[in-house]
RNA sequence: GGGCAAGUGGCGGAAUGGCAGACGCGCACGGUUCAGGUCCGUGUGUCCGAAAGGACGUGGGGGUUCAACUCCCCCCUUGCCCACCA
């Protein structure tokens, strides 16, 4: 691929090349040499460079059709990437030098591909909904957007001066409305979705009210609660069967209510002690109607598809922890004195002990509990089942009510572990033995998961074997324990024992066959079937929130949601000075939420029509989670003007479409923290399964490779009473070398944590780059350590790469006149043979993103440079791949001594230069000679040298010789190009 | 309690079965300088030794191999995630 000049993506033809650096240096000290590169040649440079790119669009990628199409044909034959940053959400404070690793490091890989002749889409937007703005908002009582936008400006220019080589017309905020139009259309599209189990994909719900009109389908299981079958009900109850498919649903379901935040919080967003992940207020489990997504219908494909993407082990095995699949059986279990209540399901993942069953358990919100609840204790009763209460029913309702109120607080303490529980004084029958067992309620049962039932199989099962010793119950194992019958529950794998009645006989199995037998039996005589369940729940997609996208939705008399059409899209958020969420007292827990929006009664009234003549409607006035706009703004960079659609399919195709690398397609890498291995990650894949499902997207993945950048770590500084003190006013003092650090006079102990307000540690670039530039930043956070891996920063090392800058710019550059001070000659044999090492192994760390190798290769081929030609005129042969390996890492100085070296236009489209595979290897070599196993000496041979040939070179060696001592070789190991082994 | 990742000089790190410590920071010495800083050069794993050289050395213990930072087993430590999920 020949070189491309920036000129023929430029708007204008390309200028000559301005000499960027001020005339009067900034510092005139007599012996520092005036064309000394330093903070402020950088500053000149830099900002200059930053302009000129702007103005020549260098950073536009071509789309194959559209508005942001010009300059296609020119790289229409080229590779295509599209490497993406997770956008930041724009806070007040700022960057600091956490932020800008993983963009530099995208920016880097994107400006190497750019130059390998690829046509490279990298760009960046905000997440800009959200609760810390509206916090804010409510504290200050400055308008959310207000703030934000103004957060915004400064973000931009921080970027920016990093030199990061975004396509600006490209960048997107969530809070546009013609960005959440898009946002609101695709809520429309999984509105009207409904999950086809039969053919595993979203369909439309058009498809669905067909089918069941031409009687070619039933209402799925659990939808039609009228016991009639479709064609006799009524339109409303219709609607009402159809709105229960739908992939985006209302329902009265347990939520998370917040009164202290005034808002309910999806089960991701609370933390394990029961308290929002935001704030850290209580969290209350309440029922109340909520808009939902049915993400679980995704649950099997978001598990398997996880095979076919490449993403960090971590992050895969979180996902997968988090969907939870687990494979088992339901298994009813009849209770005799409760005809009427059916039999009691439960969902175990141990078929296999059912003979080990001795005893149920429900969870205290189970509906069954009333039916179950006997009249009186059964006679003999054992004290502790009853917990001192006279009748079942007052024992019931006292540890309903305690477990309601008490879970919470218990959680908090941290202990939950204790098994509590009380008999309801009814039983239920094991299928395979008959035995009538106990049913309890205990709360280390939950109602969310499984059928909130369970079969308690003390001897495989810890937790019951802890509850079965507290009410004393019986215990019978069904699988012979490896280690012995020692006291507690065996859980491994065994051959099963106690485990045979006429027609199941499980002795002897193993737990995978008897589980297998079991099910099969289950099935054959109607006590269950196999089952998998999951730990997933459906997406909680409502907030009480003002700060949020609308929903376009409005309700009619019958309470039923209706969509708009996509052409009253977008619903704006309605401007009032007023809003703040409704909060309550946050232990409130009798408290209901109140959205901001519902005050707005001149909004919420509105009247349209909808089809069948103007009427009045009602909005909804809940806003969408912050989740929502940052699910697929990825597609959005792709075709951000397109005013018809959400995303040509063109487009997509062409940027995020499958091939022989990514078998599912999108985005080619995607950098961003750890933190998002589970909420955004997942929910963006749920969305873009759907679209894809709906023939909207060719790719059915919107992430094919995701690497996590690390965190970096401050110091940060506590006082003797444990405080942490303003880390930029502590002084370090160095004593015989160990430091000592003093905040105030007082001496003060360091540590290294993660960059925060809480340290009082936060540190921004803008500090480094008005000291060093921002070349020199990006390569101090490029060379500390690999992309992914979290380190210390110690700021005083940023003058290593400095350095490195200085010297580069030396080789090239005269000090005294500030020109290129280059020779033509030929670059003599062996610097030739390390420049080509040099750029093979540069690109090594470029592609596998271990950008520290590729600095530390420049760092020594510049050094060798450095010595060869310590008074300039060092050949332009050798000088030119220097500054093009250097560009994607510190390009406003590479492009300045491009220019300098004579080139009219940007370096950005430049070939990157390609090693020579004869110059990598050499004639000889040098070979380590090992005698059993320590190295002894290193011979110099010839590099085609056979095993042979090594051996007697070996031999000739004197040191191998002395080291021999006269004695032979028991073995010899001779690995041509590699070493010598003698074995004595 | 479970899962995952990691542990290499004073520090960040390099080496993915074949010369451990590339490159950088720091430090030491030398040059430049009135001086300091900058800049340039040399050295810098530990121990013994004036040196040549030798011994030891990648959290600890064991194993596989001619050869282990690298692969396998056990343990310790740290970090992250999950945590009564039947």
């Amino acid at each position: 691929m020949s070189s491309t000049p920036a000129g023929d993506h430029s708007a204008e033809p390309a200028e000559p090349a301005e000499p960027a650096e001020p005339a009067e240096p900034a510092q005139p000290a007599e012996d520092i040499p005036p064309h000394r590169y330093n903070a402020a040649i950088a500053d000149a440079i830099e900002t200059s460079w930053q302009d000129r790119w702007d103005r020549e669009a260098t950073f536009n990628a071509p789309n194959p059709i559209g508005p942001l199409s010009d300059g296609f044909d020119r790289v229409a034959i080229r590779p295509h990437s599209y490497v993406l940053d997770m956008f930041p959400y724009p806070s007040g404070a700022g960057l600091h030098v956490g932020h800008p690793l993983g963009y530099i490091g995208t920016d880097v890989y994107a400006r190497y591909l750019r130059m390998r002749g690829e046509n490279v889409l990298h760009t960046m937007g905000f997440d800009a909904f959200g609760l810390p703005a509206e916090q804010f908002a409510v504290q200050t009582g400055a308008h959310p957007g207000t703030t934000t936008k103004a957060n915004m400006v400064v973000f931009r220019q921080q970027l920016r001066r990093l030199g990061l080589g975004h396509d600006r017309r490209r960048s997107i905020a969530t809070i546009d409305p013609e960005y959440y139009r898009w946002t609101q259309w695709i809520f429309l599209q999984i509105f009207n979705s409904w999950y086809d189990a039969l053919e595993g994909r979203a369909r439309p719900i058009a498809d669905l009210i067909s089918e069941l009109d031409d009687d070619r389908r039933e209402p799925a299981e659990g939808t039609n609660p009228f016991g009639r079958p479709w064609a006799d009900l009524e339109d409303i109850e219709r609607r009402q069967v159809v709105d229960n498919h739908r992939l985006a649903y209302r329902a009265e379901s347990t939520v998370n209510w917040a009164p202290g935040l005034g808002t309910v919080l999806s089960n991701e967003e609370v933390t394990a002690d029961g308290r929002s992940e935001r704030g850290n207020f209580p969290v209350f489990r309440k029922p109340l109607p909520q808009w939902m997504m049915r993400i679980t219908a995704y649950a099997d494909r978001l598990v398997d598809d996880l095979e076919h993407i490449d993403w960090p082990d971590q992050v895969r095995t979180m996902q997968r922890n988090w969907i939870g699949k687990s494979i088992g059986a339901h298994v009813a279990f009849a209770v005799e004195s409760s005809p009427t209540g059916g039999p009691i399901e439960v969902f175990t993942t141990r078929p296999d002990t059912l003979f080990g069953a001795t005893y149920m358990v429900l969870a205290p919100e189970h509906p069954m509990i009333v039916s179950l609840t006997a009249g009186a204790w059964p006679y003999g009763v054992d004290e502790r089942w009853t917990a001192g209460f006279a009748t079942p029913a007052e024992a019931v309702a006292d540890y309903q009510a305690r477990s309601a109120r008490v879970s919470e607080l218990e959680r908090q303490a941290g202990e939950a572990k204790d098994k509590t529980g009380v008999f309801t004084g009814s039983y239920a029958t094991n299928p395979v033995t008959g035995t009538q067992l106990p049913v309890f309620i205990a709360d280390y049962v939950l109602m969310g998961y499984g059928t909130g039932a369970i079969m308690a199989v003390p001897g495989q099962d810890e937790r019951d074997w802890a509850f079965a010793e507290n009410f004393a119950l019986p215990i019978v194992r069904t699988v012979r324990p490896s280690d012995g019958f020692d006291g507690k529950a065996f859980t491994g794998d065994g051959p099963a024992i106690n485990s045979s009645i006429e027609g199941l006989d499980l002795d002897g199995l193993g737990v995978a066959e008897a589980k297998a037998k079991t099910v099969e039996w289950l099935e054959a005589n109607g006590h269950g079937r196999g089952a998998t369940t999951f730990r997933l729940r459906d997406w909680l997609f409502s907030r009480q929130r003002y700060w949020g996208e609308p929903f376009p939705i409005v309700y009619d008399e019958s309470g039923l949601p209706i969509a708009l059409p996509d052409s009253m899209l977008p619903v704006e958020l309605p401007e009032t000075d007023d809003f703040s969420p409704k909060s309550f007292p946050p232990e409130d827990s009798a408290s209901t939420p109140e959205p901001p929006l519902g005050r707005l009664e001149d909004w919420v009234t509105v009247e349209l029509d909808l089809g069948d003549g103007p009427k009045k409607y009602r909005r909804e006035t809940n806003t969408m989670p912050n989740w929502a706009g940052s699910c697929w703004y990825e597609l959005r960079y792709l075709d951000p003007t397109n005013t018809e659609r959400f995303i040509a399919p063109e487009i997509e195709h062409y940027w995020m479409g499958p091939d022989a690398d990514r078998p599912l397609g999108g985005v080619e890498l995607y950098v961003g923290g750890v933190e998002h291995a589970v909420l955004h990650l997942l929910y963006a894949r749920f969305w873009h399964k759907v679209l894809y499902d709906l023939g909207y997207l060719s790719s059915s993945e919107p992430f094919h490779r995701l690497v996590n950048q690390g965190m970096l770590q401050l110091p940060a500084y506590t006082s003797s009473d444990g405080f942490y003190v303003e880390a930029a006013e502590v002084t370090e003092v160095v004593e015989g070398g160990t430091s000592k650090f003093f905040f105030h006079g007082e001496e003060v102990t360091q540590e290294f944590g993660k960059i925060g307000k809480s340290l009082k540690n936060v540190v921004t670039p803008d500090d480094f780059i008005a000291e060093f530039g921002a070349d020199t930043f990006r390569l101090f956070e490029m060379f500390s350590g690999p992309l992914e891996q979290s380190r210390p920063w110690d700021a005083k090392a940023i003058v290593g790469p400095y350095r490195l800058l200085q010297r580069i710019w030396r080789v090239v550059v005269d000090e005294q006149s500030g020109t290129a001070h280059v020779s033509d000659d030929v670059t003599p044999d062996g610097l030739n043979r390390l420049l080509h090492k040099t750029i093979h192994a540069v690109r090594d760390g470029y592609e596998t993103l271990r950008f520290n190798t590729s600095i530390a290769r420049l760092t020594e081929l510049n050094n060798a440079i450095t010595q060869a030609y310590r008074h300039g005129g060092a050949p332009r042969s050798l000088v030119e791949p220097i500054v093009l390996m250097l560009a994607p890492m510190a390009p406003h100085i590479a492009e300045e001594l491009w220019a300098k070296l004579g080139h009219d236009s940007s370096l950005a489209w430049a070939s990157f230069p390609v090693a020579d595979p004869a110059l990598l290897v050499d004639d000889t070599i040098e070979v380590p000679v090992q005698v059993n196993g320590k190295l002894r000496s290193v011979i110099n041979v010839p590099a085609d040298a056979d095993a042979a040939a090594l051996q007697a070179a070996a031999r000739a060696d004197e040191k191998v010789f002395a080291a021999l001592d006269g004695r032979a070789a028991k073995r010899v190991v001779a690995v041509p190009g590699r070493l010598v082994n003698f074995v004595v």
